[in-house]
DNA sequence: TGTACATCAGTGAACGCGCGTTCACTGATGTAC
DNA sequence: TGTACATCAGTGAACGCGCGTTCACTGATGTAC
């Protein structure tokens, strides 16, 4: 099965990467298991060790891959002011709060990368510090010590309420709590 | 050791609970073991099932008792315009970012709340009614719904800056996340 | 050009471990006589 | 008042299971001759 050129293990790497971005989120990282994660990238559990020293080392890196998507996602975004606004209707949307699969790490993993190992912190931590630099920016507000304290604050909400309304177990609630969270994320924006 | 009076047993569930709440929110629900949570209140891990039908009953159980004592140091507070800022401050402060054994077990339990089982999500879904409805009067603004929309938006800024605050591995970004999430709550108050 | 071989990505069974849960048993107690 | 017994909260070993990790092995390939 091997033997191909030396881009394809990085392939495979990359897949596992991918694969496991989406089932973490869904399942939580306690709750997707290495067996799990690898059949979902068409391989079997022993391969795993041979692409990553650990189980906490795939986290690390699919945390920095997941944020980095989403960096390049916020960068992506046209300079106008309104951007972010529809950025954030996305994000506080039906749609997200039930496709964690496909959705934003941070709120997806939040909880239990607090009680991960330094690697897997370590990683969030880089992640979130470009996420704020660009959050800031974006808010084109002139002030950046002001810019920042809002991108901090915003992605805050934002991450709180997502999460919020996923736990909930009434429907209407939980609409409401996205509604709301949408409300205050564009009060902290106009100021 | 047993045949006390019917009081007895009663007491010591409630100190499974009292224990239980700890150990949960500082190792996390799939942290805890069973036998770690009951030998924390002095027992051996079979007598667990005496007093619950599974460990998911448990965290329902326990989720209910966190937020009742969380509703009931809300009502508490002094009904004057200041008393919600000063609760903002303690719930916004380092020693509550770092002993999470004594804290909110929403920012604690989030993102493992919204993967279990319903019985746990119901029972954290009428805490948190319950605490939207106290937060929204504590905010003194006459009108209801715009009350309850700032009431949402408070609690869901306040548990997502507490989690990003414990989820980073730099103590000066942490720092800045606790202080970005004061400032912006307080900017939600006032309006 | 055709064949033998070294490579190494991937396989899948096995490891020890801790999980949630079950269950036969213990033993201090309140009650019956 | 003193003794025998029924109660039942709590014990602790055992259950099957899935976890993260290890490892002897496979087999399709590129390379050497």
């Amino acid at each position: 099965m091997a033997r191909y050129g030396s881009e394809h293990k990085a392939q495979t790497r990359a897949r596992v990467v991918e694969a496991a971005g989406r089932r973490l989120k869904k399942d939580g990282i306690d709750g997707a298991g290495v067996s799990a994660l690898m059949s979902d990238a068409g391989l079997t559990n022993g391969a795993f060790y041979a692409h990553f020293a650990s189980k906490d080392e795939l986290v690390a890196v699919v945390l920095a891959d997941q944020l980095t998507k989403q960096l390049d996602a916020l960068r992506a975004l046209p300079d106008d002011g309104h951007s972010l606004q529809s950025y954030i209707e996305g994000y506080l949307s039906v749609s997200h709060r039930d496709q964690r699969e496909n959705g934003c790490p941070s709120a997806a993993l939040l909880s239990e990368i607090s009680r991960s190992k330094p690697i897997v912190q370590e990683s969030f931590t880089h992640g979130l510090e470009a996420m704020i630099t660009i959050v800031a920016s974006r808010t084109h507000i002139d002030d950046t010590a002001a810019a920042r304290t809002i991108a901090i604050g915003l992605m805050s909400s934002l991450i709180g309420t997502l999460q919020l309304s996923r736990a909930v177990s009434d429907p209407t609630l939980s609409n409401e709590i996205l509604a709301a969270g949408l409300a205050n994320a564009f009060r902290l924006l106009e100021q």
